[in-house]
RNA sequence: GGAGAGGUGGCUGAGUGGUCGAAAGCGACGGUUUGCUAAAUCGUUGUAGGAUGUAAAGUCUUACCGAGGGUUCGAAUCCCUCCCUCUCCGCCA
């Protein structure tokens, strides 16, 4: 959520950084000053009133204690309460529409973010390795996985439905071999505490993070128990902290957590027609930092940096690129993403997005942290994949594939693995 | 799922209708004193809004005692609903 005193302060600002996302939010900032006007009218005019009737049931006490007759002044207080009540739900419904409108809004791209208008204009940062050359036509990971047994997408689909896989023998276990490697490398040589949260969220917590109100559509929702499954650790994980005033010393705050994540891919063309690409349930090993308002760039690029060396120790070739003001996802001040090389696909994966939130993520949640001078600042949130596991692993299959059609284990791995190769 | 107990400020813990935003203690911060890994003593010490005003401050004011609703001139205190925690029982990986 944006700060309501800085639409108030630089309307034009806001309005303009929102526009190099593309779209016109100008008649949406000017609704919000009109009713951020119209309720601190209503609450002036309301306060006005429950203090005159502060004031005189104080006096309706002394003048019982002495035993004089109030009939006469309770009865106008009365008026008073009735007109209390009725400002005060004017004031409420404008209140609650004020923040339904403040929770629609996206964050303002940081000032360090390219402006650009779709993903064709995200600039490449960095590139590292090289595309591997093979003799032979490279397979798609659905080939290699088929051939070896690893995974049975019609399996999947029996159980629970189409997008949905069953891992099977060597195939189960490299996945968990991953999880395990991932984990390991970022709470022993990052310096990440490695947290297990409920997969099952709250509203709030979505809210939280800006999951909700706006992408309802793209969550799985259990009615019956008001829950949604979290569509990525980024929830659970950061809501750690929700409704906290957090000590100085504590930040940053570095977790890391392995949770399946669920996406109900609504609106996804395609959906299922690329083996493990894109799927309803995934898993993941997510990074969220908390820090100060001071440190949070920095932190990114930690971030992003921790990301890269999963790929850099599987020796997996990827780009990093930086996400443009039109790209960049609804919370997100500042984004980059990493995509890792596959040979069958012959194209990039969306392994890791890695996002600074400013401070919109916990202006909703309500984290804040004692600064020097002893005030409560809201935190800034940091996140990323480190990394997605289905991608990680399809790229894994398709670069390490043998010509005997065999596939290596990179020396990383091996140890959490436990053989050299599959097949 | 059943029975009981309970949720008050950073913590402990008083407070059952009116000068209660809330005693006391602890902690923290500041001063004084003494002096050595400390004690004594005095003071300060919640959060979020609104109005006014500003260089900053200040002043006035509202709300908040788990959450929401109700009764009342007036609610931490009475009533209702919900949430959470603890203990015991049941069930269970």
């Amino acid at each position: 959520m944006l700060d309501i005193r800085l639409f108030r302060e630089k309307p034009d600002y806001v309005k303009e950084r929102l526009a190099t996302r593309g779209g016109d939010f100008a008649a949406l900032v000017d609704e919000v000053l009109s009713i951020d006007k119209d309720r601190r009218a209503a609450e002036t005019e309301n306060q006005k009133l429950q203090s005159d009737r502060n004031r005189i049931s104080k006096e309706i006490g002394f003048a019982k204690k002495q035993g004089n007759d109030t009939s006469a002044i309770e009865a106008e207080v009365r008026g008073i309460g009735d007109r209390i009540a009725q400002l005060g739900k004017e004031a409420e419904a404008l209140d609650v529409k004020q923040r339904e409108l403040m929770l629609g809004i996206p964050n303002l791209p940081h000032e360090a973010c390219p402006i650009g208008h779709s993903a064709e204009e995200n600039p490449e940062v960095r590139v590292w390795g090289e595309k591997p050359e093979y003799a032979f036509t490279p397979k798609d990971h659905t080939v290699l996985g088929a051939e070896h047994g690893l995974f049975d997408f019609e399996a999947g689909a029996k159980i629970t439905g189409s997008a949905f896989v069953v891992y099977r023998g060597l195939g189960a276990k490299l996945e968990r071999a991953l999880i395990n490697f991932l984990l390991d490398l970022h709470t022993t040589e990052h310096g990440y505490t490695e947290v297990g949260v409920p997969f099952l969220v709250k509203a709030d917590s979505l809210v939280g993070t800006s999951q909700l109100p706006k992408f309802e559509d793209q969550l799985y929702r259990c009615d019956r128990d008001e829950l949604y499954l979290a569509p990525t650790a980024e929830v659970p994980v950061t809501n750690l902290h929700r409704e906290e005033i957090v000590k100085l010393e504590q930040l940053p705050i570095q977790y890391a957590a392995y949770t399946p994540c669920f996406r109900r891919e609504a609106g996804s063309a395609g959906l299922g027609t690329r083996g493990l690409i894109r799927m309803h349930q995934f898993d993941k090993i997510e990074l969220v930092k908390i820090t100060t308002p001071e440190a949070s760039m920095e932190e990114l690029e930690k971030l992003t940096a921790n990301a890269e060396k999963v790929l850099q120790k599987l020796g997996l070739h990827y780009r990093v690129i930086e996400l443009c003001t039109g790209d960049i996802g609804f919370g997100s001040a500042k984004t980059y993403d990493i995509e890792v090389w596959a040979p069958g696909q012959n194209g990039y994966l969306e392994v890791s997005s890695c996002s600074s939130f400013g401070d919109y993520q916990a202006r909703r949640m309500n984290l804040r942290f004692k600064d020097e001078k002893g005030k409560n600042t809201f935190c800034h949130t940091l996140n990323g994949s480190g990394t997605a596991l289905a991608r990680l692993y399809v790229a894994l299959l398709e670069t390490y594939q043998q010509a005997d059609g065999t596939i290596k284990i990179p020396d990383a791995l091996k140890p959490y693995f436990g053989k050299e190769v599959i097949g």
